[in-house]
DNA sequence: AGCACGCCGACT
DNA sequence: GTCGGCGTGCTC
């Protein structure tokens, strides 16, 4: 059959390359790049994405099944972007697609099983041979008739695949492969307004407050499955709320959305003098397109979020979409609610925790147009929108725009990719810039606009740091706290002010050594050191979250004189209530602030209820507090001693945001960092408000020990649970990299991984250094790629990260 | 990913 | 002697 059309399909599957499928005459019209279809692979059915067509058909194909969309869910630039990310980094194309349309290319392949009538005589003769699990399954089955495979093992954990399989070949049962699409053709949503109601009743329960709050924040209505992802509630939560009156439900034909409505939003506030500088800089580029990133510096407070939406709505007025990303979207209720104030029903949001439904109903939206701002996170980078004008990325150096699971990929730098494919703006933003950014900014390549001062002109606080070597010596006493920010904590309550306490580590002891031996306890599938969780009365390993009771005796010598050293917040918050029993302390951590919690805690701190918060970095993110005057920050240097080029970048973000916490009020604001090395760099800066000391040396430290931003890096780990088989490939594939590298690039290892175990996996790395990102990446994919292994299988326990986010 | 195939160690 | 682990190849 000369001459049949042929399309290049990708698979969400780990392969390095699309597949090629017929296309039969009946659907060809439909058969275009970006439409998923349902196509035969193997034994099962899959669903793919067509990517475009190719001619030349290797052999024997198989034929396109189904169509599943009368219009591409993406655009041939959007298609072009998700080819580009995964080449880039090295994740196979179909994955990146599938990230772009979460869920939507799952198809279920179920198994079921059914009895066939020589097992149910096999159930009835008395003398069948049969063992007891096999009689339990046929017995089910005879009960049901027929069963999904995965109910009967969740009935039956003994139904493993092999023994189905056995019972299958003696024609006692069958199995039948199915597949299922999920069916979304969503008719209708419930939106939710706030009564009109002259005299609004009293909220009952936090839960209730928020709903109520968040609706008269928002003004218009919103969707119902927007506004329970808001407050954190039920949305049978809501229809409570709607029976008793106070506010209104109403359910929308979606075919017949109205218009977005403009409404007149506030009274413009007047920009700082800096924030015009900027959007006189912005506006220009806007007007007439073209690629051009933007670095907005700004200190917490500074107004940059104002720029973003000017920018934004003078995008609008050209006809062009903004895409706004932001780190997490639990952070930013405010910022949806100023959003829908000012896009209205135009404003989509989009992020991981949306339900499915939700999701795909907002890319709907998205694609029929009407839309004119997104705001999400991460995976939000791949919104579908045909006339993107503009990306914002708010925070730019925030490490979870770094997805760390395949496909990975930063969306910072993705989101800089695909501008500039479509000739569109970027601003990146951020208190604490990237070291990336600034160099780029200063070699030109970004055009750095500055915010320098707070609106309202408040002054920053100021920063004391107390050397702990120095106390240890004058106190005698290895204590949690200095005594000057003991003394400070102390005064809290007196003043009616609060504080904020970081500790990097949760747990009540970081570690639990035996005194006779010296053997720390250690996680069995991980080398590190497990963790004491008091509430839990548990040891704890942070990385595989494995849990097991506190020994009473040294596993290694029987000795019983178990210490528990190392402190973590649990402990803080001990060592703080032992100070002042009356003050009322909060912890914020990924232990106390599961789902909901952690909107309560935050609320409760809000309020002042509560007079300190001690927690985990959780706290340098969040919302304004403006009754903290104190912020205490211990072991402020402890990120340093991580063999990480990153170190000490992140810890003076880290610390500069902490410091951005205190005295947002009216109140001056007090920040007592605790370190031992308290004059490295990185606390000089954050102490004395001078970013540009802090990078300065660090770019110089970056470039004597050739790290970026002066070269690039690309990592290569080896995961293996056998040591010695790990240690072989990664050699091989560390001598192929030499092989091929013609000095275009330095290739260091392999070498343990400094998390050299972790889920029972060692872990080896080898890391390559270069001026030419491209260099590198042609000479993995040389020796990784389809050269070296012809099946274009992405070899297992093989990871490749180029742009390395961590070297642990 | 899931599945089949083929190759070596520790059990009936 | 087989069961079953694991490594490798393949899916249009």
């Amino acid at each position: 059959m000369p001459g049949a059309p042929i399309a290049s399909v990708a698979l969400p599957l780990p392969l390095e390359k699309t597949l090629a499928y017929r296309i039969p005459p009946q659907i060809e019209s439909g058969v275009v790049p970006g439409v998923r279809v349902l196509v035969p692979l193997g034994d099962s059915r899959r669903v793919g994405v067509v990517v475009g067509r190719t001619e030349e058909p290797p052999q024997l194909l198989k034929d396109i099944l189904a169509v599943l969309d009368d219009q591409p869910l993406l655009d041939q630039p959007l298609l072009d972007f998700t080819r580009w990310v995964s080449e880039y980094y090295f994740a196979p194309w179909g994955l990146v697609l599938q990230a772009a349309l979460p869920m939507e290319l799952r198809i279920k392949a179920v198994r079921r099983l059914r009895l066939l009538p020589a097992g149910q005589e096999a159930l009835e003769h008395p003398f069948s041979d049969l063992t007891p699990h096999a009689r339990r399954i046929l017995d089910l089955l005879a009960r049901h008739g027929e069963l999904a495979e995965s109910r009967t093992r969740r009935q039956i954990p003994q139904a493993s695949p092999r023994l189905i399989e056995e019972l299958s070949s003696r024609g006692w049962v069958e199995t039948i492969r199915e597949s299922h699409l999920p069916q979304r053709r969503p008719r209708s949503e419930e939106w939710v307004r706030a009564a009109g109601d002259a005299n609004p009743a009293r909220p009952r329960g936090a839960a209730q407050k928020r709903i109520l709050d968040l609706l008269a924040k928002a003004i218009l209505p919103v969707r119902l499955a927007e506004l329970c992802e808001l407050a954190g509630v039920t949305p049978a939560r809501i229809r409570a709320l709607a029976k008793g009156g106070r506010i209104l439900l109403e359910r929308r034909d979606l075919s017949r959305e109205p218009d977005s409505l403009q409404l007149p939003g506030e009274p413009s506030l007047v920009l700082t003098s800096a924030q015009s500088d900027a959007m006189e800089k912005i506006l220009p580029v806007l007007e007439r397109g073209g690629f051009q990133p933007f670095l907005l510096e700004g200190v917490t407070g500074s107004g940059k979020t104002e720029v973003y939406l000017r920018a934004a709505e003078a995008a609008r007025e050209r006809g062009l979409q903004t895409l706004y990303l932001v780190p997490e979207i639990g952070l930013t209720p405010l910022l949806a609610g100023e959003l829908r104030k000012r896009f209205g029903e135009s404003l989509v949001v989009l992020h991981s925790g949306l339900s499915e439904r939700t999701r795909w109903e907002g890319l709907r939206r998205i694609r029929e147009g009407r839309v004119t701002l997104v705001l999400g996170t991460r995976s939000a980078l791949f919104a579908p929108l045909p006339r993107l004008g503009l990306i914002v990325v708010d925070e730019e150096q925030d490490p979870s725009y770094y997805q760390t699971e395949s496909p990975r990929y930063h969306a910072r730098d993705g989101a800089l990719m695909r501008a500039k494919g479509l000739r569109a703006a970027v601003i990146l933003g951020s208190a604490t810039p990237s070291m990336e950014a600034v160099a780029a900014s200063r070699k030109g390549k970004f055009e750095h606009l500055t915010l320098p001062v707070r609106v309202q002109a408040r002054d920053l606080p100021e920063v004391r740091r107390v050397d702990m070597r120095e106390e240890f010596r004058s106190t005698g006493t290895a204590s949690l706290l200095s005594r000057e920010l003991a003394e400070a904590v102390a005064s809290l309550r007196q003043s009616g002010n609060q504080g904020m306490l970081l500790l990097n580590r949760r747990g009540y002891a970081t570690f639990l050594i035996c005194r006779a031996c010296g053997s720390t306890l250690t996680c069995p599938s991980c080398a590190i050191a497990l963790t004491y969780h008091r509430a839990e009365e548990r040891l704890l390993c942070h990385y595989c979250n494995r849990r097991r009771k506190v020994p009473s005796a040294c596993p290694q010598c029987g000795s019983q004189h178990l210490h528990l050293g190392g402190s973590g917040t649990e402990r803080l918050e001990e060592v703080i209530r032992h100070l002042d029993p009356d003050l009322r302390v909060g912890r914020l951590d990924r232990d106390s602030a599961k789902g909901a919690a952690q909107a309560r805690i935050l609320e409760g701190f809000q309020r002042q209820e509560l007079d300190l918060l001690v927690g985990t970095q959780m706290l340098a993110k969040g919302h304004d507090f403006p009754g903290v005057t104190l912020v205490g920050i211990l072991f402020a240097d402890s990120l340093l001693a991580l063999p990480e080029f990153r170190a000490a970048e992140r810890t003076y973000q880290l610390l500069a945001q902490m410091a951005g916490r205190a005295g947002r009020g009216m109140r001056p604001g007090r920040v007592i960092v605790q370190a031992y090395d308290t004059d490295h760099p990185a606390l000089i800066a954050a102490a004395t408000h001078q970013p540009e000391v802090f990078y300065e040396k660090e770019l110089r430290i970056r470039r004597l020990a050739e790290y970026p931003p002066w070269v690039s890096l690309l990592q290569i780990r080896v995961e293996h649970r056998n040591a010695r088989k790990g240690e072989e490939l990664a050699s091989r594939l560390a001598k192929g990299l030499r092989g091929v590298s013609e000095g275009r690039f330095r290739v260091l290892g392999p070498a343990p991984a400094p998390l050299s175990r972790l889920k029972g996996m060692f872990r080896r790395q080898i890391l390559l250094k270069g001026p030419s990102r491209r260099a590198m990446s042609e000479g993995v994919r040389k020796v990784l790629g389809r050269g070296a292994s012809p099946s274009g299988r992405i070899r297992r326990g093989v990871i490749v990260e180029p742009d390395p986010q961590s070297l642990l």
